[in-house]
DNA sequence: TTACGTGCAAAAAATTTGCAGTTTC
DNA sequence: GAAACTGCAAATTTTTTGCACGTAA
């Protein structure tokens, strides 16, 4: 455990929103200067491997770079509006019920799971 | 409608796996060798606005690019072994229930939707 | 004809790697 | 002290863009 994965850790753990490699390599040099972008890399995948954070697309609103959010208990649905760019989460059981049926149904040991959508939130289909 | 489209086209049309960019080019230029990535790319952002086609990442158990495959009547669920590697397809009524509770819990407008699943098949947990 | 599509080459964006030196435990 | 981690710079990989020319409708 060094001082810039500390710093890394300390970006993700507090982050309100998703981040991309190059917001957190520029927040986690605010608390470490020394943060250095290959870091940044090693960092995320490690975290990755280790089941601690997910990889986000969010449809690839902007770019084609990846988001990450710490993986908490409970998984949850991606939304990106296509036309103003939000981008809101969703919680359900019936997502669970999904995973659930994969596992049993296709004998499919489940590790990582990623549901985003695409399309018009509330406010833009108006 | 020009030779090179029809190319791409062709080889998406007659694809029986999830082609990436570079693999999508390869296969085009035997029907056209004068098909240049730039085109490929190009007609992947149509055809992908039009809603012709759906992109993938399968988990990135291949190098950070997309996969591409034709958009069928019925969306369906992939599924990535992280061990060997196979790519496997579910229908589910249950994921189409969950897009109409998205549609109708949060007045949201679905365009498009992805859901990836990486884990281990059932040969491979064995 | 004329708007749209194309190849080419170069740039941009995103991520990875080799290596020599440092730090952690 | 050994193993793991780091910055740096350079290399890869993936995708995009500008531009002059070509072609479908």
């Amino acid at each position: 455990m060094t001082g810039q994965r500390r710093a890394i850790l300390r970006v993700m753990e507090t982050a309100t929103k998703h981040l991309d490699a190059a917001q957190l390599l520029r927040k986690a040099q605010k608390l470490d200067a020394s943060v250095d972008r290959s870091t940044v890399y090693r960092t995320l995948k490690l975290l990755k491997r280790q089941g601690l954070i997910d990889e986000l697309d969010l449809m690839h609103i902007h770019g084609e770079g990846h988001y990450y959010e710490r993986k908490l208990n409970r998984d949850h649905i991606h939304m990106a509006c296509l036309r103003c760019g939000k981008i809101m989460e969703f919680v359900s059981d019936i997502f669970e019920k999904l995973k659930g049926q994969v596992e049993k149904d296709c004998r499919f040991r489940i590790v990582v799971s990623r549901l985003e959508i695409g399309g018009y939130c509330s406010a833009c289909s108006k």
